[in-house]
Order: C-alpha cells, then sequence, then structure tokens
DNA sequence: ACGCTATAGGTAGCGTGCCTACATATCATC
DNA sequence: GATGATATGTAGGCACGCTACCTATAGCGT
C-alpha cells in the first residue's frame, strides 16, 4: 500500500486495537500488521509519534514498565478513547461510502462507431 | 465531512467524475457534491490546484473555451489518467479494505468482575 | 444605479501529519 | 563480537488540502 495512504486515519486504527487492551508501541505496530494481513507495516517514526498526540490528546495514558531489562511504554484506552473511537468508526463509515459512492465506475454509454 | 478527509484520494475522485465525460472545475466540484449526496463540498482553493496537478502529471487535459461570455477550461481524461483512475480505484478498494478490517470492533471478552 | 448571488477561474500562505533517516539500548544467537 | 530482533525515540522534510483572498461576467431585485 502507498505509503501516506492512512493520513487521517492513523488514530482511529491505533485506537481500534487498543480496544482489545493495553499494548506497548513495538506491539500495536505488530497487532496492525496482524489485522491487516502485513498490508500495514508502519514505521516506528510513524507510530510514535502518534502515540505521544493521542496521549496529549488524552485518548490514550502511557505507563513505563520494564520487561526483560527492556523498557516498555504501555499504553491504555481512555475512556475518551473509547468514545474517539466510535467517532472514528462513524466518520469512517461515511467517508467509506462517500468515496466509494464516488469512485464507483458509471455505466458509460458505448461509443459511437 | 471533516475536512482534510479526502487528503490522498482527491485525484481519485476527480479522476472518476471526469470519466463520464469532460468537464470544467466548477461542474467537476457540483458533480462531486451531486454523487456524494452533498456531502463532499470542496472549495475552489482545493479543486482548482489538484486540476493543476493533475494536469502537470498528464493524467487529465484542459482548453479554454468562452461559454456566455465566461471562461472555461475543460478538462479532459487522458490516457494515462483512465489507467491512473483504474490503478486508484485498486488502491482504494484494497486501503478500505485494510480499514475496515483493522477497524472493525473485536468481541471483547466479558470482563472478569 | 447599485448590490447581491451564481457562475467561473485563480493564487498565497499555513498547518497537519506521515515519512525518511538516524540515534540509542538490551537481549539472544551465531 | 557481530548481527538481528526487540524497544523507544527525535529531527527535518514535504506533500497537499485548507483558509482567505482576488478577479470577472451575467442576471436578478430594488
Amino acid at each position: 500500500m502507498k505509503p501516506d495512504a492512512v493520513r487521517g486515519h492513523l488514530d482511529g486504527l491505533i485506537l481500534a486495537v487498543l480496544e482489545s487492551g493495553p499494548l506497548h508501541g513495538y506491539a500495536i505496530i505488530e497487532a496492525l500488521q496482524a489485522r491487516s494481513g502485513g498490508a500495514l507495516d508502519l514505521p516506528t517514526g510513524t507510530v510514535y509519534p502518534a502515540l505521544r498526540r493521542l496521549e496529549r490528546a488524552a485518548l490514550v495514558s502511557g505507563a513505563w514498565s520494564t520487561v526483560g531489562g527492556r523498557q516498555r511504554r504501555t499504553y491504555t484506552l481512555t475512556r475518551a478513547g473509547r468514545h474517539a473511537l466510535a467517532r472514528q468508526r462513524a466518520e469512517w463509515a461515511e467517508f467509506s461510502s462517500v468515496v466509494d459512492a464516488v469512485l464507483r465506475p458509471r455505466t458509460i454509454p458505448e461509443a459511437a462507431s
């Protein structure tokens, strides 16, 4: 998939994978890969800043922990995050149906000749 | 619909409305409104630069004409534009199925209480 | 005569936000 | 001790849609 395609929808995707339970950043990237059948392979430079953005917006809350000597920052969906996710889903439904409608091929009158 | 949502998909939308036949910029905006049931109300400052971009990329070709004393620039899909449209449709199909898959609510195991 | 709206085209500059590239550190494997 | 997986992060670039303007004609109302 072309890079940049997720623009404007990344937040919703992250919130969606966090719905099933808290995850740390690296695991979020893997979860997105898994759920998309490998199509979504987001670089850390995309996801980590997004998580900080979501945390600033109070849609997720982050907490440090140490697992196997490695630092982890585990993110949990907040109540506001849950509402935001519902909103994102509704917006996506509308958006995708609009694009579907516009993109759908019309029956083209057969060319003369 | 939230502004900026069409980002990355605008070109495809414009190519799609041009598939049925040549249109000038203003008519393209109206066609997008019509096909989307009013949901897409793109400002001229979005569409006109996009058309010039598409013309530079040789996906559409523009031609001036005068209708009722007003200047019009009518855009026609080129062969390359038709290919690009097919590509955009394929990309959209993949992208939207990926987002659907990730966004789709999982059955959440009932919380222990 | 004047203003308003619809029609028609356009530019300048901004901000968002994803990407590339890089930096850092631990642990396991070879 | 080098490599790769795991894990987190920053800096800078840039594409692109948006806001806010500007210009011009035609038609209508007052």
